[in-house]
DNA sequence: GTGAAAGCGCTAACAC
DNA sequence: GTGTTAGCGCTTTCAC
């Protein structure tokens, strides 16, 4: 059982060579035209089907991608992976998906057992703890190149996706000021992360600008989930000064402080401005709904794909930093 | 560049063949412990990675299982895929996915172009109105085993995987039943999906076991998007007879449904219950909150994968239907 | 217990 | 323009 057809059956039916075939097929090299005809009408009748393993053997490369991400359950990674498909698919690439749940152990561990010899690059977005990135440094020395997306690793040279987390960040806060917050905290992700301190700075660099001095007791970092934000809230509301206005560094962490001030019966948007970061579509399903930085998910997913199969297509491609905009959005969690 | 140490490297070093290489790498055959020690120790020294695509074709089996599903933008799927992901990967497996954006010609471009050769079984769930499932029969006769779950295929005999559609449709109406609404309606998935009818069917035999007559008004086919959930709703606002409760085929559309009520002021719960079928995270974001039967999610993906799984191992394997319970969860949507 | 050699399906010189 | 052949890295008889 199990057998298909090869280029030798394809080869042995017409009377021909394998290599004829084997060039016909792949429409390469000078064929006659009537021998190509020939042979990929034997090939549609026998329901040929290329080995990759064979393939990827002689050529000493598969036709696969690895994507390795902390999660896959909520709105932008599994956006992010469909825009990559997107383009892996256009470009006849499998992608083989790896999820660390944001466990630098199980990231370590999937990343040294990568079937390294059989997939053709990397896509990765980093867990929340993984300062060391020699595994994936080591990848790369090994001729597989890596290209970040959304949590990047700041100290490997390669090329690297993302939002404009710091201009977001800031136009955020900006926008906060001018709907006349002037206690503004900020629920950050955990410390560590890139993208995250990058939002932080805006933050800061935006209170700093209108000159609103920064309170320590209003920022908090924590965990990327909404149980964090409903806990960070709290310990907001503690606070001896309590902030008029959150900036929450995601939409779930931001729908989890708006949760915790509705439990409160806090006004949103009279008393507290709640603003996140992401466009979740439960920014919209939740009242009132969220005033959100959009970030452009979809197209993180097609640019780091294109990208990483340009370093796959020649290897002296010089690494690139895409940084892509925000969208802000205003709705009715910072009006007045 | 890109040079991979091979047990042809390893067999070299230590003087002996690579055969013996191969049997003490894999920890099979009788190799003499002082050997076998000897090769594991320079296979790590030389940092040593198998070639997957040479052991596929030498021994007929990659380690690739392709999953093939709608969407991965939601709650559902997304889980379903981490539950795939765990099993697979303790089992040594990687996921290829493929998302199908819920078209049936790229369902069925996806399936003819895929490599079959290096794919050792295929989980699916099919795209909505893939009514012709002949390209999945195909699959299997070749001898790639192929597992349905949540959207399965009728007509094709092998294992399936899914949630309890029916009971817990049944369950889900009775309950609002059972909370004394008396004209319930049912905005339901688009026809010819086997578990769109079943939660249909659970809903009609619900109504008929406590003599509620049927009215054709209050069944409404279309998508399963929240925009197809807030113009179904809309549809029901126009009858003559206004329903008193809506049973949605998931959370989604039932979210949808309570955005357009609310929008005509009309009180969740109390003027008209709203019942889902999912728990997305969305319906505890929501206010009120939207009662539903919770899905198994996490669970359907392992339980597949594990059934795909065993149908690699043995080709003999019969194949078995899981049905997996739900369990409803009462919120505020349905309290009068 | 270990080695030699053939072969998995395909590609790529190298001939002709 | 086509055929011959070696080889990609690994497994697996078949000898010894």
């Amino acid at each position: 059982m199990k057998h298909f057809t090869t280029i030798k059956d394809i080869a042995r039916e017409l009377n021909i060579s394998v290599s004829t075939v084997s060039r016909a097929l792949r429409d390469t090299y000078d064929v006659n035209k009537e021998t190509r005809d020939k042979v990929l009408a034997m090939a549609a009748e026998l329901n040929y089907k290329p080995n990759f393993n064979a393939t990827g053997l002689a050529k000493g490369s598969s036709h696969n991608i690895a994507v390795i991400l902390p999660f896959i359950t909520n709105y932008y990674f599994s956006t992010v992976i469909t825009g990559i498909q997107e383009v892996a698919y256009q470009g006849g690439y499998n992608i083989v998906l790896h999820v660390t749940n944001d466990s630098p152990e199980r990231e370590l561990s999937i990343v040294n057992n990568l079937p390294i010899t059989s997939l053709d690059g990397l896509l990765v977005s980093i867990s929340s703890s993984s300062d060391a990135c020699n595994h994936f440094q080591e990848v790369m020395n090994m001729g597989v190149p890596v290209v970040f997306f959304d949590r990047v690793a700041a100290n490997i040279e390669t090329s690297k996706v993302m939002q404009d987390d710091y201009n977001g960040a800031f136009e955020a806060v900006e926008y906060l000021i001018s709907c006349g917050y002037k206690k503004i905290a900020h629920i950050a992700g955990p410390e560590g992360l890139t993208f995250t301190q990058r939002r932080m700075q805006g933050y800061l660099d935006a209170l700093k600008k209108h000159d609103i001095p920064v309170k320590e007791d209003w920022i908090i970092c924590s965990g990327f989930s909404q149980e964090c934000g409903e806990s960070d809230a709290y310990q907001l509301l503690e606070c001896a000064d309590v902030p008029d206005a959150i900036f929450a560094v995601n939409d779930r962490k931001a729908i989890g402080a708006m949760l915790t001030l509705k439990k409160r019966n806090i006004k949103i948007g009279k008393e507290m401005g709640v603003m996140g970061f992401t466009n979740d579509p439960a920014s919209t399903i939740i009242s009132p709904t969220l005033t959100t930085m959009a970030e452009p998910a979809f197209d993180i997913g097609r640019k780091s794909c294109e990208l990483l199969l340009k370093h796959i297509a020649k290897s002296y491609f010089h690494p690139e930093e895409i940084v892509l905009p925000g969208r802000l959005i205003a709705r009715e969690s910072t009006m007045r």
